[in-house]
DNA sequence: ACCTGAACACCGTTCAAGT
DNA sequence: ACCTGAACACCGTTCAAGT
């Protein structure tokens, strides 16, 4: 396991106060807290961090940050709402195809500005209200498009979860090893039984880069979208 | 964390030869370690393997297993590698949409079979035979329907994350857990801010079942393909 | 009140030794 | 050869004590 080798010596403390050696009291808060997790785990990948390595960077007592946040599990919680909280609505403009567009394609990259904090919250549904606001211009500009409230949340989750999926599958970092290993794994096969894979690697290869996938990708989801509100017209 | 308290007592010992106390040389291999994994993995959760639990499972010390296996992710590597290969391909007749269907809708209750086991694998590409034999016939469904190599290539990739994205956020089981989060959460909100959200809580909370969400989000998915080939016929 | 060291019950893995 | 106990460097969290 490679990594971080600076064993808990200096403490970094980032931007906090200029507590001399101990802090006293009322020196943190589950701001700092949260503010401290996020730039560790963009500065050391999310696999790498710990309560322990946590408190080190805010040089505090493992234990102090149990008094603001009651286990692990609430305190990633609390990072992966800030992160949705984060995230700027963008202005939205022209048709509801265009509209949807925008919403989606920002929310996209806003999971991809954390690779792997999204791997996170894979157990329990992501439903703070940072998140919900997105859900809810979703679900406006589907049901102004013609769609039912029924055909809007199932249109909806479907996004989601191609979203999800290809924010959790698709990390944008690494692209080059992905792509090797589709083609190492092609090489590997036994030529006679994978003749539309043999045939397709550069187009399979290609495909694992989410720059290139995911607006496709949601374009196409998009194309079943029109082609069900033109079956309502007719 | 609650879970197995039944210390490395006894051992259980699968279907294995009848070794008198400590086993001697050859009797395990690989593929009796992977079963046991899968065994265990089914039975406690994924969450609860660890290296020395399996190895007491299999009456054995825990650095045996590092005989057969480099480490824990070579380990977990093999185990989805054997669930892939444990997917038996369906017959496939009809359109090339009720092929795609048919060859989707297996796939994802393979995956589902194996509650959150899909979680193990989330860093480094699927790409083992077994999983490109599932590839290989949704490239030649659409290549048959009319779709150039690439355009095949990029619809499967997508329906490939859908189909990942669901596995991962909607685990089968805990589905009351997660409609009951979605109206709690709407209770929650700021009243004025979430109009539809707020107006579509019985529809968003039955769409957090795969049962009711996977097989309709497919059809949208398909839906945007048969505009495609239609486009491409005019 | 607010903070924290020591301790408990775990991990994965290296190493050197057992048979 | 094949297997494995002891040890190392970690975890999250409980508890009882420090100021």
């Amino acid at each position: 396991m490679p990594g971080i080798r600076e064993r808990q010596t200096s403490g970094v403390g980032l931007s906090a106060a200029s507590a001399p050696r101990r802090r006293k009291r009322g020196e943190l808060s589950r701001e700092q807290i949260i503010e401290a997790a996020l730039a560790f785990i963009d500065r050391h990948g999310v696999g790498e961090l710990s309560m322990r390595r946590l408190a080190a960077e805010l040089d505090a007592g493992t234990m102090t940050i149990y008094g603001y946040f009651r286990d692990k599990d609430e305190l990633l919680d609390a990072v992966v709402d800030a992160i949705s909280r984060q995230a700027p609505l963008p202005k939205l403009s022209g048709t509801w195809r265009e509209q949807l567009r925008q919403l989606v394609m920002r929310w996209n990259a806003n999971l991809n500005h954390h690779p792997g904090i999204v791997r996170l919250r894979l157990e329990r549904p992501i439903l703070s209200p940072g998140a919900l606001r997105i859900t809810e211009n979703g679900l406006r500009i589907l049901e102004d498009a013609g769609f039912t409230p029924a055909e809007a949340a199932q249109a909806f989750r479907t996004i989601f979860l191609y979203n999800f999926g290809s924010a959790v599958f698709n990390p944008p970092d690494r692209v080059p090893e992905a792509q090797q290993a589709v083609r190492v794994a092609a090489a590997a096969l036994p030529p006679d039984h994978y003749p539309r894979v043999l045939g397709a690697v550069d187009e399979m290869a290609e495909v694992m880069d989410p720059a290139m996938q995911f607006e496709r990708g949601l374009d196409l989801i998009l194309d079943g979208l029109e082609r069900r509100l033109e079956a309502k017209r007719r």
